[in-house]
DNA sequence: GCTTTATTTGGTCATATTGCCAAGTATTCG
DNA sequence: CGAATACTTGGCAATATGACCAAATAAAGC
């Protein structure tokens, strides 16, 4: 196995795993609309706010999102809005698997 | 926190998760050119196969490949090409994030 | 039926993830 | 400076993941 193409997937996979919780996924979806500060997001998520920050703070480290300090705020926001096409592949699979179903 | 949206983040991650594994990735990448057999992915990826064997039931459950015994082989395959279009969001992110740190 | 080849499944151990609480840091304001 | 607000970080317990080996299954061929 060539290791520089196997590096390549773990780079991927970094990326695909910080998407990986529904939690980070509301989080890019209701960035999708508009920077959002952490207690707007802990608000919209219901868990306490050390949890959403680690959450953010690994979309971070990914490179998905950006954060802004304002004050006593931090505001975070989408770095590439081309995540959100991940959405439509996403659900594309879900519904080739429930048409199977049915 | 409404009980059905969260729902739908879940499945969605559901899926994402099984594609947040390096080895996984490769395999997908392998089945976009074509179906292919346990033991030529497990040659293709180096582990165990029963390692392999495992990765592909997780990729299996999510909806992402399907399965088809021929004889004393099993030949995976795509369920939806879709799933491709993932690699080009990822990469992107993945350039995006390069891109800054030049 | 027994053997061989291909694959899956069970068990186990090491490691990673997640969530909460408590404590620490940063900034604003009086 | 001291208090209040917004957030991050450390620590810990529960759970999930990933890899290997060994054992079980499945199909083919003799």
């Amino acid at each position: 196995m060539e290791d520089t193409l196997y590096a390549t997937y773990q780079r991927r996979a970094a990326v695909i795993k910080a998407l990986a919780h529904p939690s980070r996924l509301l989080i890019v979806d209701e960035l999708s609309r508009g920077e959002r500060c952490v207690c707007e997001l802990t608000e919209r998520i219901g868990s306490d706010i050390s949890t959403v920050s680690k959450h953010l703070s690994v979309l971070k480290k990914a490179g998905i999102v950006l954060d802004d300090r304002r004050g006593v705020q931090v505001f975070y926001r989408l770095r590439c809005p081309c995540v959100l096409r991940f959405f439509d592949c996403i659900e594309a699979v879900i519904e080739e698997k429930e048409r199977a179903i049915a």
